[in-house]
RNA sequence: GGGCUAGUAGCUCAGAUGGCUAGAGCGCACCCCUGAUAAGGGUGAGGUCGGCAGUUCGAGUCUGCCCUGGCCCA
């Protein structure tokens, strides 16, 4: 029997099945690099329609982890998925680089090596400039370091000129938005209590404290009501004395700050006899307080809610000074009275509470945290530590002390010394949500006035598009309950804010200063604040233009001040910075990042905008949620539950991760394993092996062969027309940010579509027509479509194994699929195809079924289906491929599917195919007309 | 504690305006092919739709409460 294998027309091609992604996506990369792929389709689209798109930044600390790698995979298919359709999209990328928890780790190195003790010898500004230095090159270094995962992971941005906010055109960028802001009234200087440390003199951050177990007194302390009546009535109660509200404190020392006491309107309050003593306590506390007391007698006498109890007065126990009953949600049973002694400059809730209700921000302790001169004259000059035991004998004396003693609980210490923390109010700087936009100032800023919490909600209500639709609630709710902007912050490594101190002791920032600063920083960076005298920073600045200058300013006599910028501020600069100083575009079509970032980024970057140029920055925000693992518990390295992302580079491929990227409803939490990856991975070699199939039957195609296009009930008509519209779906889905309904369009596709329907049916024709038949070659040109077509549309998710197949199209080992546009395809649908889909899953039951009658290879069946109405007919030449059976008839009596079994008929030697027109040939073997022909015998 | 959000087969997800025996892919099981071969094809088994009440002729889909996660606040 002759060898017909030698005969066919088998599949060739030198793209491989194994993708080893980890090998050779590098390469692309590099021959990407190599050609300046970015700056080459920068210039290729300098005229197209542009997508403006601006990257958030991320902190400039740490390595790359698979938050970023989501959050960066989901941006590069926006920009790649923008360029595919012609449009120019510039996409810079950018880093976060002042802040606190860079400076943090520096310091932590700065104190272990032992370097810190070399600094204490220069003075203030040199030891800022010097932990500056050391700052700046901890920040370069992580760059350095994410810009290599980042491109490892293909993602294509301009990576040879990011965004860093520590440049100084970004710098001066941000203070002369900041000085739109002073110039427009936004910006103001109010005293908020912070971390202080007594010992070092200096305010901390959150980051910078250690809790650390302590002693202090528990005291619990009668204020006397100021009205005797007045109480009387909120309890419908008369009384002989006049009763006290009792509170509770571990610290004494912020009593002299007291200006009022808070109560929870919705709890109930008891007025009790307790030892002696009618006083005011919350009524589920009673118990507790008596027995901390250990009170004898009890009286409970009336009860009322602590609504009733708001606008009271009271006298300080020591001062000469009433306060009152205000109200906070805060108030909790957990612990104490139920009554909080609120003193708005020793701490956070404290001062929320006296700026609502219109309190001094009272705080009488100096920054050595010893008393000044407006506190009683028992504690002036002391230090507040020793003052706890002075306050305590001093309300023993004046009978207002209750109950007094010791507990040791958790306190924050400052994290370098270990010496005890207190809350202390101090001068920042804010900007104000609810001042009016001083829509008059020069400048302009178009849009009404109103305050810029207005303006906000009226940007998101309106004119930003939000994906998930349900981020505009989300912001809104936050931006309804933000308080004022505290923008400044005691630290060296950020953005001064460029304020002086006048010889009166007043402050001196105009948005001139501001301005002429900002040029001294464009120029020289922002070390030039840490370096020069305030006559070299204010070069360009002439008071006497200035008509917000203080009369007979003197620039010679100011002092520089050291406050710096939130880095929230910073970054919300960059639209700024980046959009309007690069000239990219203004507003961004579109931000994408976390949904953190509805209180961050956004925000910082909304307000700034409104109070300036008075609108929103962005016109869409697309939102992603977070990576979580299997079990849905956050990630974290403490949890030990993170995974490294070169370790997934590594082991799976960028492509798979962008795969696995690709099909996440990313929206919401997102639950990562490696389990998920390996599955990605499968579903990944389908369509990889799908391309290969489709390649490998092109090899002999040549590249000029041309036609019309096929028959649309040909299954070459059927399968451009499947293509047509999987391109559809793909765009649209692309344009939508529907990245997942575009992942699995293109799966179904190859997966269904073309492996399980299409390629399995036209094998036979490729492998055992002759090489050059016409059925034969419309079959390879509508493969040769479909791959020009499917490189394209995977490019945005697979740019190397996109760009790989689109190389082995084209026979050009220099081509790039990425400067490619998507190709016009319309190839019409013929309706009837749905008709012949359907009678071919039917047939497929049966032919499963006739197994048991010994029918088990679909070859040595005939098929004879139903078809009532004749619809398959104009089908009937592609029937028995599509089938994958030898024969196929219709029968427009019959019911249902019938398989005939033809194994007592001579079957191919070629084509394995009993299509009835097999016999004994010339050459001695069996074969069918077709294959006789292909071959060439008779 | 508050705002927003999620909880549907082992896994990832679909399931406008409430309406037939709740869908898809992967995985799994069984079978076929051995001329896409560390590939390819076919068939099939898997779910009390987080829990408990309620509204309704009828609820995965509406309401309330609860449980378990996530983000942001307090």
């Amino acid at each position: 029997m002759p060898d017909y294998k030698p005969t066919l027309n088998l599949p060739r091609t030198d793209f491989a099945m194994k993708a080893n992604l980890a090998q050779n996506e590098p390469l692309s990369q590099r021959r990407w690099d190599g050609c300046g792929l970015y700056e080459r389709l920068t210039a290729a689209r300098s005229a197209a329609p542009r997508f403006v798109f601006h990257d958030g930044p991320p902190y400039a600390n740490g390595a790359i982890h698979t938050g970023h790698l989501l959050n960066k995979v989901l941006k590069d298919i926006v920009v790649r998925s923008r360029l595919l359709v012609g449009k120019a999209c510039p996409f810079v990328p950018g880093w976060d680089c002042h802040g606190l928890p860079i400076e943090h780790r520096v310091m932590s190195g700065l104190v272990e090596s032992g370097r810190i003790e070399r600094l204490a010898a220069l003075d203030e500004d040199a030891r800022r400039v010097a932990v500056r230095n050391e700052c700046a090159r901890y920040a370069q270094k992580h760059i350095a370091l994410h810009i290599a995962t980042l491109r490892r992971l293909l993602t294509i941005a301009d990576y040879e000129h990011p965004y860093l906010t520590m440049d100084p055109a970004y710098e001066a960028g941000a203070l002369g938005l900041f000085a739109e802001l002073v110039e427009r009234g936004l910006v103001f200087r109010q005293l908020k209590p912070v971390h202080w440390s007594p010992a070092n003199r200096t305010a901390l951050a959150e980051a910078e404290l250690e809790y650390e177990e302590r002693e202090d007194p528990s005291i619990y302390v009668d204020f006397e009501a100021e009205d005797r009546a007045a109480v009387e009535r909120a309890f419908g109660v008369e009384l002989d004395t006049t009763p006290s509200f009792m509170i509770w404190t571990t610290t004494p020392w912020t009593l002299p700050a007291n200006l009022a006491i808070a109560v929870n309107a919705r709890h109930r309050y008891a007025l009790v006899e307790i030892d002696g003593s009618t006083t005011v306590i919350a009524s589920d506390l009673v118990d507790r307080v008596a027995a901390a007391a250990k009170a004898e007698k009890v009286a409970r006498l009336a009860e009322t809610t602590g609504s009733a109890l708001l606008g009271l007065g009271y006298r300080h126990p020591f001062i000469e000074r009433s306060g009152r009953i205000v109200a906070a949600e805060y108030v909790t049973l957990e612990d104490g009275t139920g009554l909080v002694h609120t003193a708005p400059g020793h701490g956070e809730d404290d001062w929320r509470t006296g700026l609502r209700e219109g309190l001094e921000i009272y705080c009488p302790v100096d920054e050595a945290g010893r008393y000044d001169e407006t506190a009683p004259s028992f504690l002036r000059g002391v230090e507040v530590w020793t003052a706890n035991d002075l306050v305590i004998e001093r309300l023993r004396e004046s009978g207002h002390l209750f109950h007094a003693a010791r507990i040791v609980h958790s306190y924050p210490h400052d994290w370098r010394g270990r010496t005890p923390t207190i809350f202390r109010a101090t001068e920042q700087w804010f900007v104000g949500v609810d001042r009016s936009v001083d829509a008059g100032a020069a400048g302009g800023g178009e849009g009404s006035s109103g305050t810029l919490r207005e303006r906000a909600l009226e940007a998101i209500g309106s004119s930003v598009r939000f994906v998930p639709e349900w981020g505009r609630n989300r912001m809104r709710g936050m931006l309804e309950s933000r308080p004022d902007w505290c923008i400044s912050r005691q630290r060296a490594w950020g953005l001064p804010i460029p304020a002086f101190r006048l010889p009166d002791g007043g402050v001196f920032m105009t948005a001139a200063s501001v301005r002429a600063v900002a040029a001294a920083v464009a120029a020289r960076g922002s070390d030039a604040w840490f370096r020069e005298d305030p006559e070299t920073l204010l070069a360009t600045y002439e008071p006497s233009s200035d008509p917000h200058a203080p009369p007979g300013l003197k620039v010679g006599a100011l002092r520089k001040m050291h406050d710096i910028f939130d880095v929230w501020f910073e970054s919300g600069a960059s639209w700024q910075a980046v959009l309007r100083g690069r000239e990219l575009g203004f507003p961004a079509d579109l931000y994408l990042e976390g949904s953190d970032q509805h209180r961050g980024w956004f925000q910082a970057s909304l307000l700034p905008a409104l109070g300036s140029v008075g609108a929103a920055p962005y016109r869409t925000l697309v939102t992603h949620g977070f990576i979580v693992d299997k079990e849905g518990r956050k990630m974290s390295k403490s949890l030990g539950n993170a995974l490294d992302v070169e370790d997934l580079l590594r082991d799976f491929g960028a492509d798979v991760c962008r795969w696995w990227v690709s099909s996440l409803a990313y929206e919401n939490d997102i639950r990562l394993d490696l389990e998920f990856l390996r599955l990605a991975g499968e579903s990944y070699r389908k369509v990889r092996n799908t391309l290969r199939f489709l390649l490998s039957n092109l090899d002999d195609l040549p590249q000029d062969d041309r036609a019309e296009a096929p028959d649309p009930r040909s299954i070459d008509g059927w399968i451009l027309g499947e293509t047509a519209r999987v391109q559809r779906t793909v765009l649209d889905a692309y344009e939508r940010f529907e990245f997942r309904t575009a992942h699995l369009a293109i799966f179904d596709f190859c997966n269904e579509t073309l492996s399980a329907t299409y390629c399995a049916a036209v094998k036979d024709r490729l492998y055992c027509d002759r090489r050059d038949a016409p059925r034969r070659r419309r079959t390879q040109r509508a493969m040769r479509e479909i791959l020009h077509v499917l490189c394209r549309l995977l490019a945005p998710i697979l740019p190397h194994t996109a760009d790989e197949a689109y190389r082995a199209l084209i026979r050009d080992a220099e081509a790039c699929v990425h400067e490619q546009v998507v190709r016009p395809i319309d190839h019409a649908q013929e309706p009837g195809w749905s008709a012949v889909l359907a009678a071919r899953a039917a047939a497929q039951k049966s032919l499963e079924a006739a197994k048991a009658d010994g029918i088990e290879n679909p070859l040595d069946a005939m098929v004879v289906l139903p078809d009532p109405e004749g619809r398959l007919e104009a089908f009937l030449p592609e029937l028995a491929d599509l089938l994958g059976v030898s024969r196929v008839a219709l029968d427009r009596a019959a019911q249902r599917v019938a398989v005939v079994d033809l194994r007592d008929q001579p079957r191919c030697e070629r084509s394995w195919r009993r299509d009835g027109t097999v016999r004994a040939r010339s050459d001695g073997g069996l074969l069918s007309d077709r294959d006789a022909e292909a071959v060439g015998v008779t």
